[in-house]
RNA sequence: CGGGGUGUGGCGCAGUUGGUAGCGCGCCUGGUUUGGGACCAGGAGGUCCGCGGUUCAAGUCCGCGCACCCCGACCA
């Protein structure tokens, strides 16, 4: 940051807590509060707004590939999650159960869902015939339940909102090119929208969905140096295709199973632009998710500036209307209590309005990232405002970019691997022969797990051995604390 | 689920050897203010996390629960 100057006085520090200092902000930001039910968040209207963004963003990304959107129920029997081996058993201590309804005890206990690959696969196995039916790419925007020991608003919550996608294939190719695609898309939303940088890759067999082929991420670095995985995309090939069913009949006459993808981002992506961007004052929100992308706060002292500023804000929301989420503060509170709130709320662009600003028919931008202000002349606002948002939101990305470099790590020594886990954090990247013993092992010794294999590998075979077995390495991986 | 910590107006906290609850901020009313968290005056707001016990008397002591925070275990 140009400018250490600290205004906001409300909120812990970043470095002495950053957790405490992360539950602050969420709370005083008015994101998200506490429910009456253990594990569960109520989202409050500001941070549901930015989840609306993410929502509208995301699924004009997912219909440009051919998606459309579609809502399965709530409830699932009890059999259906039975149905896959290993699923039941990666699933079976989250889940929750209703077993009374009307009164009595119910038959067939029936979960909340935990995620609906499961009442999906029976669905898609009563609507696919032919291979003229495939492929089936549907999404929905719904709530899951997941019983959890430990949570946090926004990054692990008991119920949380979020979008699946579940789609069926004719072929394990089109399957796992489906996959990659919506991680694609993943990357893209995170980058260009939340303007948070991730590395792109594969899970390792130990941290895949179960139930699944392969299971992709994008990996963010959060402000403290620990990882959070933001999004996932699952080939599940025809293990959910057998479990339930789902055949067709193929062009050569013969009943084949399908392939199937499955991918996720839930509203734990607010709880990673928040831990992305945000500061020592707060917020800091990118332009394209903000709620607000503007806020206006106009200054006067006497009753004629007042009636003066007051008719030049009315032209400013006029000329802005439709083309910049604006959020103009008429309350009572001193211009100084306004910036310091609308600053801790992570509003990138302030607007003064004052009265030489009246006089001079100009207004003055102050973006919150790094505080810079600039008088801008009223016909230039229209055009200006619009591109400083967008710089920005670049300026964010390429901030967090710098700071995931600076806290990457290249390491061939275990010994130098364990001392950046446990005094830096970071991410670090290392040759790997795929072992999942020895990835127990690593996380038993430093807590540090294998985020992401990612996609971008060295040109032709690994040279070398792995860090840790000393065993010819297969690839590079990346290791972290996470969240 | 294990170890540690904390529960007192909306928020942050104080409350002594047990004696019947207070401070700052916020909130309400009126007035003066407003380019980095304004000021004055008046006012409202409390089952002290819950249940049980000890005691003439419990925010304070004892027991059992519950919630939240931190560190672990678990976890797409």
């Amino acid at each position: 940051m140009t400018n250490e100057e600290k205004y906001v006085e409300e909120i812990a520090d970043q470095g002495d807590n950053f957790s405490q200092w992360y539950n602050q902000v969420v709370r005083k930001a008015e994101l998200a509060d506490y429910a009456p039910v253990r594990g569960c968040m109520i989202i409050r209207p500001y941070g549901y707004a930015i989840w609306e963004n993410v929502q509208r963003l995301m699924d004009a990304r997912f219909k440009e590939t051919g998606v459309v959107n579609a809502y399965f129920p709530l409830l699932i029997p009890r059999s259906f999650l039975e149905k896959e081996a290993e699923h039941v058993e990666g699933f079976a201590p989250e889940v929750a159960w209703v077993t009374r309804g009307g009164g009595e005890e119910l038959e067939e206990p029936l979960a909340i869902r935990p995620t609906s690959e499961t009442i999906i696969g029976h669905t898609y196995a009563k609507w696919i015939q032919s291979y003229r039916d495939l492929p089936i790419l549907i999404n929905q925007w719904n709530n899951v339940m997941r019983w959890e020991k430990r949570t946090t608003l926004f990054l692990r919550t008991s119920e949380f909102l979020w979008q699946e996608g579940h789609t069926a294939h004719r072929t394990l190719e089109e399957a796992q090119e489906r996959t990659l695609q919506m991680l694609e898309v993943y990357r893209a939303f995170a980058e260009e929208d939340a303007a948070i940088p991730v590395l792109v890759g594969r899970k390792s067999e130990n941290e895949k969905f179960a139930g699944a082929l392969r299971t992709y991420s994008i990996e963010a670095l959060m402000g403290d140096g620990k990882a959070l995985q933001a999004g996932t995309s699952h080939n599940l090939g025809q293990n959910f295709a057998r479990g339930f069913d789902m055949q067709y009949l193929d062009a050569d006459g013969q009943r084949k199973l399908c392939a199937t993808t499955s991918w996720g981002v839930s509203t734990r992506i607010i709880g990673g632009i928040i831990m992305v961007h945000g500061d020592s004052s707060g917020l800091i929100l990118p332009p394209r998710v903000a709620p607000y992308q503007t806020v206006v706060v106009p200054i006067w002292r006497k009753d004629a500036e007042k009636s003066a500023v007051g008719a030049l804000v009315e032209r400013v929301e006029k000329m802005l209307k439709g083309k910049v989420r604006l959020k103009v503060d008429m309350s009572e509170n001193t211009p100084g209590w306004k910036f310091n709130e609308w600053e801790m709320r992570g509003v990138p662009i302030r607007m003064e309005i004052g009265p030489r600003d009246a006089q001079n028919d100009s207004v003055m931008l102050v973006r919150r990232d790094n505080r810079v202000k600039e008088a801008v002349p009223l016909d230039a606002l229209q055009a200006r405002l619009p591109e400083l948002l967008e710089e920005v939101q670049h300026a964010l990305f390429q901030r967090a970019l710098e700071f995931r470099a600076r806290n990457t790590y290249y390491t061939d020594s275990y010994e130098e691997f364990k001392h950046i886990i446990a005094e830096k954090r970071g991410f670090v990247r290392v040759k790997w022969a795929e072992d999942s013993a020895a990835e127990l092992a690593i996380k038993e010794e430093t807590k540090a797990t294998l985020r992401v294999i990612p996609l971008d590998q060295p040109e032709g075979d690994v040279q070398g051995k792995c860090f840790y077995t000393g065993k010819p390495a297969t690839c590079e991986a990346v290791f972290a604390r996470a969240y």
